[in-house]
DNA sequence: ACCGCGATGCCCT
DNA sequence: GGGCATCGCGGTA
């Protein structure tokens, strides 16, 4: 992380969530902490896109305090708490009125910090809480950045954790870049590649 | 490899 | 009260 290093800011969230998720792939998250910073690069993001996805919470347009930040304005972090145990961190995305997000799967984890294979281990290890729930992606607590890192082919698959046959439960809205950071490993003749 | 399940607590009906 | 955008472990193979 350096000088090169160019923030991702409110416009780019702010655009449509699939084109959003697959160029947030290859980009580093980055965390401070009590002085320090940690950080990882993303490698594995789930597009959630509103009132007509029956997998987001604002499925038919719930507006409540859980989703609350979704409705406002993009390039913020929606925090939220799941399984009695972990933490999921998302970027809101759109713009204000349109409760559209990216989920964070997984990372490749910089030096110091541990396993980020799936979206509670992410959460844990850059030490993320409820207490970033709405805060705009901005330095120093949370942002994401551009460190001109060469950008990977992008796989796409089904989203994890969301059950069913519909249309819906198979679009292929989680995104991937060929990482032994993933939370799922890949399976070559399954992955459709774009 | 896959499958089942317990932990644990908040959210929403 | 039911379900949950999860994780790690233990069993079967």
């Amino acid at each position: 992380m350096n000088g090169e290093d160019k923030l991702l800011d409110e416009s780019f969230f702010a655009r449509e969530t699939t084109v959003v998720a697959r160029d947030l792939l290859d980009k580093v998250l980055v965390r401070e902490i009590d002085g320090q910073k940690l950080w990882g690069r993303l490698v594995e993001v789930e597009a959630y896109l509103g009132p007509q996805d029956i997998a987001a919470h604002s499925k038919g347009g719930r507006r409540t305090p859980r989703t609350e930040v979704m409705f406002g304005e993009p390039g913020r972090a929606y925090v939220y708490f799941t399984y009695g145990m972990h933490w999921c961190l998302n970027f809101v995305t759109r713009e204000a009125g349109m409760p559209q997000a990216v989920l964070v799967r997984a990372l490749e984890p910089g030096p110091g910090v541990g396993r980020c294979g799936g979206p509670g281990l992410v959460t844990r290890a850059l030490g993320i809480d409820r207490a970033l729930n709405g805060v705009p992606l901005v330095p120093p607590d949370l942002y994401v950045v551009d460190d001109g890192a060469p950008k990977r082919r992008v796989f796409v698959t089904p989203r994890i954790g969301v059950q069913g046959t519909g249309r819906w439960e198979k679009r292929l809205l989680r995104y991937v870049v060929d990482s032994p950071a993933l939370s799922r490993p890949i399976r070559r003749q399954r992955l459709r590649a774009r």
